[in-house]
DNA sequence: CCCAGAAATCGAAACGTTTCGAATCGAGAG
DNA sequence: CTCTCGATTCGAAACGTTTCGATTTCTGGG
């Protein structure tokens, strides 16, 4: 009545009364299968309700899990809160799911569980790791501990793929525009600096300790430019929410800023939306930069000057380093290009 | 000079001195093993730098793979771009994150593409269905097939488990909180209806053909609560862009709509948006209601009618719900409850 | 001093494929 | 009529674990 067991391949080579090894063959397309040893084997496999080849036997006879592990740092909820980072993602998962690889979301390991993680003991072929800590990054060492290939998006590491793009240089670019414009008090709104935290004036020394590395680019675009920033706000995460209270925070300080670097384009938005609830106007007050691109109806008609990301173009490179990685080849470092958009968020300074 | 190949448990018995099984139940923690041998073991592991136990064998032995697919509909991309999603999703993978399940992303099979999908291919021991068409549904098929045990959200089918919300019902008493303001024609926003789309003035019958459950639910709600919408418009996609699309559709139909009713708080933005660029009042002139109870800062002062669900509530039931199939339990049916909150979008129908 | 029984360790049989070399079967060449 | 050569099909050995029953080693009671 009841069905026992799954069949098995032996099954169904019982049932059409030929050798296991010429089912497999008709399965897998290898070797040579004459036509009608091929319809006898599918008669038997339909009539047993064989459901094909059992994946987790072909991965260890194969020694290939067809799955990549995909780290995403902190929690999700936030880590996929942002447009920019769906797109990639969306490019990098069509792109693997070609490649008949399937993507593990893998939650970030964290420091103080030691509790076995996903990242330790998830089978898989080889991993991405979205963001990476500048330091002591411990994703690093459970992943060389297993010997597992892996690319790195927007940081470095020896051995690994990666992925980067110019943002110290494009931000730099960023700073020279206001600085053209007559801008000589700049605030800027960085990304956390580690993990997701609250937004709050930056008091520290402005590169020390373990930043992840788009928030240490950034910030190092300063210095690239030659400008100081008369006042640095760390955000909590890369969400309007905390781009509002960013703004509070830059336009009630002291110093007077009259335009504000924002290291996403989503702390822009919420920067405006702080300068608009004090009555100031954007751009004639402040002037407001952002990064990615984001498509933002609700800003409309103000367009962000920004630096724009083809969020597709960096998943098909990620894809591309890992095609590498599964393929064996040497792990390659690839750059996405990027250039500065001027929109309408920018102005000349207040007198 | 060079690793020449993984070192296997065999490796490390042999080194240590002792069988293949005491080294497994070394690993596995099963069965008793001396202090000191526990030691031996260790010590040659190290030395031979052992990885620990193959997880592909592990599969092959154990028959658990210990990964669940999640199938998303359509591309990620605009799945995801839903906050309220994320937020599930973000539950639902913590939870079996701590089950010691991995999560696999299963990009949605396309009906056109008879190539092998991930679906059909992936090793897993469980999926998630994010939503599902309730006629005719491929993937149903393919797991079918597999015989994999599988949870839908927000729908059902024989021998699966379910999560599912009273979307009908809330609906129906959000029409009802407008004919109690004495709307008398009531617009409706759809979510897509089978897939991404162009958002459009839908013209046929109401229920007709194979509808998303959420889509078909909600239209329902009308019946249910005894109103024939003056106008319906489905929308390409759950998001402010369509909203804005579906609201000029709306305000401009010849029926003059007092009340829009949209399937979701991020086409309900994109509603507002719409009336304020027509120099429509929300709720003064119009009123709109949404569903999900998301928090759009943007919308503020606005507070909009909806129905708020708790998206990390409804992570944690799909999560209990693979547990159970992982178990081996009857499939669940499980239903998260839901209740309707007025906000300021919504008043008095104007004269 | 012998023996039952607990504690620790070991052997061997799966788990379900893929793959490589060997065996078989006709058919056309000599 | 026999030999050789493709075209197929078959056997057996992995792949790296877990697990069950058997074996060995002690310990303490009688």
């Amino acid at each position: 009545m009841s069905a026992q067991r799954r069949p098995t391949m032996a099954d169904v080579a019982a049932l059409a009364g030929v050798s296991l090894s010429t089912v497999s063959l008709t399965y897998s397309g290898a070797g040579p299968i004459s036509p009608d040893m091929r319809a006898r084997v599918e008669k038997a496999a339909a009539d047993l309700g064989y459901a094909g080849p059992s994946l987790r036997a072909q991965a260890l006879r194969s020694g290939r899990s067809r799955v990549v592990g995909l780290v995403i740092p902190e929690r999700l909820q936030f880590a996929l809160r942002d447009p920019f980072t769906l797109r990639v993602l969306d490019a990098l998962i069509g792109d693997l799911g070609e490649m008949g690889q399937g993507v593990l979301l893998l939650p970030f390991p964290s420091a103080e569980s030691t509790e076995p993680n996903l990242l330790g003991t998830a089978s898989m072929d080889a991993a991405v790791l979205m963001r990476v800590r500048d330091h002591d990054e411990p994703a690093l060492d459970i992943l060389a501990r297993r010997d597992l290939p892996f690319a790195i998006v927007e940081g470095t590491a020896p051995g690994a793929a990666a992925i980067t793009i110019p943002d110290r240089r494009a931000t730099a670019d960023l700073i020279r525009h206001l600085v053209e414009l007559g801008h000589e008090r700049i605030a800027t709104v960085t990304l956390p600096r580690q993990t997701r935290g609250v937004t709050q004036v930056y008091e520290g020394e402005l590169l020390a300790g373990a930043l992840w590395t788009p928030t240490r680019n950034r910030l190092a675009a300063f210095d690239e430019a030659g400008v100081t920033p008369c006042v640095v706000i760390e955000s909590g995460a890369s969400m309007v929410e905390e781009g509002v209270a960013a703004g509070h925070l830059a336009f009630g300080h002291p110093s007077k800023p009259t335009a504000v670097v924002c290291q996403s384009d989503l702390l822009a938005g919420g920067v405006v939306l702080a300068a608009r609830e004090l009555g100031l106007n954007v751009p004639e007050d402040v002037s407001i930069t952002g990064f990615d691109g984001l498509d933002l109806p609700w800003l409309q008609p103000l367009d962000l000057t920004t630096v724009p990301q083809d969020g597709a173009a960096k998943g098909h490179l990620i894809a591309q380093g890992v095609k590498a990685l599964l393929d064996g080849d040497e792990p390659p470092v690839i750059e996405l290009p990027l250039e500065i958009r001027i929109g309408n968020s920018t102005a000349r300074a207040a007198r």
